[in-house]
DNA sequence: CGAGCCATTGAGGCCCTTCAAACATAGTGG
DNA sequence: CCACTATGTTTGAAGGGCCTCAATGGCTCG
């Protein structure tokens, strides 16, 4: 398949999440659909896509690939405060604040669209339904990182995970990319460390504990879920997601 | 004083707010204004002003007292997301989507305006100046809540605890209700462990500590920092904060 | 084939938790 | 006015979850 079309396809996952998203008919994204095919770029592994304290740019989707969002404690600590998956949008309205507050990395080598801030500015200005299916999305994300607050601040390790892996799942079905409870699952021990508040190390035999428990399989970069109710349960998980607009 | 006078100061205090973090001038929130006075109500401590779940109306401006955001795991545990402080706004553009995802609640007697959600669509599409702060106040509190979850993850008790009240006098200070070192600061033993992910039991111990590090004093609800610059270093303290609009 | 990254395992220890009880403070009703 | 109750703070003791340090082995890649 030529990558044309591979980008087409690709920004057509992005729309037609974000229609769904807004409850707005596909008709509505044709312009950024058009204006994602023209803009998209991409990245290798572990490329910063910008950097903490930067001014932003303007809308960022990602196309394939993982990125995350983290940021840097002066004590060298790590956090990420989330995963960006394929079909999903980077801060889209930062470019209203000066500068960055967090930084946002390529995890895996990254297909993603990047439009200018006065692109961006015009596009919303123009395309109420657009502007309003961003900000949508922007609430969606928002309502991710609080559930993940709450991971932090309440959940043991082990629940911790068992919600990040229901997390991820569920996202990337709702992309259409994750099927029959399998999914792609780049991020290395160390990575979910950083995610979870962990170390890498106890990351390791937590995981051993949910392969133990028979709730999931984790090899090669692959994710099986093995009982997602079981898995959600273990996870405090409650359904947050599929909140669409009002 | 009379209270119509100070439900005026107050919302003042609110645009003035907006105004400055928006950098636009004042006469642009003057509606705005007129509507918070008209719309101010009051509610007792402990008083659950939305809950996880329930549709969100519109607007919500805290004119006084302190609110806090936060969720209620499966398992009884509660997590605080943010307080909410005088001066600021609860989730300005929570009405775009159909569910609340978190809940809000009084943690000391508060006074608060509340617009509906056709008065609060009429007024962000009549005027975009105030759409605009809304939005830039939204990004700022998402800033603040990032944070607070880099905390979570990466900092032990004694940093989160002094990173908390660094947090909260410097957003008090902005307003203009917080100088000298010194601010009210209503939350009890409790709720700090609520917001810290720490024990009710820890936090006290850990407050010794900062005490004994002759950081703070707090008392009576009354917090007295007494030495911001080494409060700030303990907390690892970086300020994205005095960020405005672009 | 060495270099580097990642996963895994062991050992020791600290941070923070839970349980429990005592103490202080404020508001309530008899 | 003072028991009485509720709420919040403080302290002690014991234990566990998770951390750091350290070393080994598998895998990929230049």
């Amino acid at each position: 398949m030529a990558r044309e079309d591979r980008i087409e396809l690709k920004a057509r996952m992005v729309t037609e999440r974000l229609a769904t998203l807004s409850a707005q008919p596909l008709a509505d994204f044709a312009v950024l659909e058009r204006l994602i095919c023209q803009r998209a770029q991409e990245a290798p592994a572990h490329a910063d896509l910008v950097r903490e304290g930067e001014s932003s740019a303007g809308i960022r989707m990602m196309l394939g690939g993982w990125a995350c969002r983290y940021k840097m404690l002066v004590n060298g600590r790590r956090q990420l405060l989330s995963f960006v998956l394929p079909g999903e949008l980077c801060d889209p309205y930062m470019h209203l604040l000066a500068r960055m507050d967090h930084s946002l990395a390529a995890l895996t080598p990254v297909t993603y669209a990047q439009l200018g801030r006065e692109e961006s500015e015009r596009l919303v200005h123009d395309h109420p339904a657009v502007a309003r299916a961003l900000w949508i999305q922007t609430m969606f994300e928002i309502g991710v990182e609080r559930e993940w607050t709450a991971s932090l601040g309440q959940r043991v390790a082990f629940q911790r995970l068992a919600h990040l892996f229901c997390d991820i799942y569920l996202r990337l079905n709702m992309t259409g990319i994750a099927e029959d409870n399998w999914c792609d699952f780049p991020p290395t021990q160390g990575d979910i460390g950083d995610a979870t508040g962990l170390s890498s190390v106890h990351v390791n035999r937590t995981l051993q504990d949910l392969r133990a428990a028979n709730l999931i399989t984790l090899t090669n970069k692959r994710l099986f879920i093995r009982n997602l109710e079981a898995l959600k349960s273990a996870a405090l998980f409650r359904p947050s997601y599929g909140v669409v607009a009002h």
